[in-house]
DNA sequence: CGGATATTGTATGTATACAAATTAGTTTGA
DNA sequence: TCAAACTAATTTGTATACATACAATATCCG
């Protein structure tokens, strides 16, 4: 008997598309996990927030389309995360004297302090995402990563 | 001169959170890029009604919760997700007389048929989204994410 | 049996995330 | 120079994704 003419056509299907073994479904599965390691261990901001915090601290105050683009989100997105941001005091906008299009925004005192004090917290979540591998498999697992961006 | 006492407290930081070396950041970047692949290629639906489909087909009908647990999905988002799969017919519901707080979902025609001629579109988005891996990293990768879960 | 407990589905609120359209401001090239 | 092209920010709409709360139903245990 031939697979073609095997009755069960689940098998079949199962054999052609296996869900489990999809990058994207592995990809969302890890990152749920990351997602509440963090909230757990850092409620105060989310992770697409403490990035941003994390690029102002790195570049300083850049306009908020260029601070998007540095970490990976939309005009739409880092729109509503500049808000909400601004809403908790940790960062502030300004315009732009130089391109009145633009608007600056730069880490608040209290964005700064809370960055610098859940820096080390944020770095104990990325070591307990990646606890079950050892230090060689961690380091091949970024690298390969880093080759899909 | 000791690290310590570096006058530049920007390079302090940069050495001590670097963005783009955390699992969670990277994570979300690879998942973008996988993502615009998914939608470029199969425009119908998205990645995660597509997982939905996948188990549907591969489990059969099920209850609207097993088959959030069985997608990664919790309750809230797969009722949402069912919603819109049912609105452009691809599932349908009925009440589980067995259980009455229970509602059935099921793959209709249509969800079977679009299911089943897009299955070589999306394991071709898998393939793209690793492509620039070879085959033993592909396969190193995604042993090592498994473990991730 | 019957009350405590658990499960299922639903609703609401918050937070990404992106597409598309709009407005305002800036740059460029014929 | 000045219209066309581009850029920045905003707005709206759609789709996850999770927390929390609630109602209806099922199960378990004393």
């Amino acid at each position: 008997m031939r697979l073609q003419d095997y009755p069960d056509h689940r098998m079949k299907r199962a054999a052609e598309y296996v869900l489990d073994d999809q990058i994207g479904y592995v990809l969302r599965r890890v990152t749920q996990r990351h997602l509440a390691l963090f909230s757990e261990s850092i409620p105060q901001v989310t992770t697409t927030q403490f990035a941003v915090l994390a690029r102002l601290s790195e570049l300083g105050p850049q306009s908020q389309n260029l601070l998007g683009r540095a970490t990976a989100l939309d005009a739409a997105t880092i729109k509503g995360v500049v808000d909400r941001l601004m809403r908790q005091g940790l960062v502030d906008t300004s315009a732009d004297p130089d391109d009145r299009r633009r608007l600056i925004v730069a880490l608040t005192k209290p964005g700064e302090d809370l960055f610098h004090s859940t820096i080390s917290r944020a770095l104990n979540v990325s070591d307990r995402t990646l606890a079950p591998l050892s230090d060689a498999e961690r380091q091949h697992l970024m690298s390969l990563l880093s080759r899909l961006v």
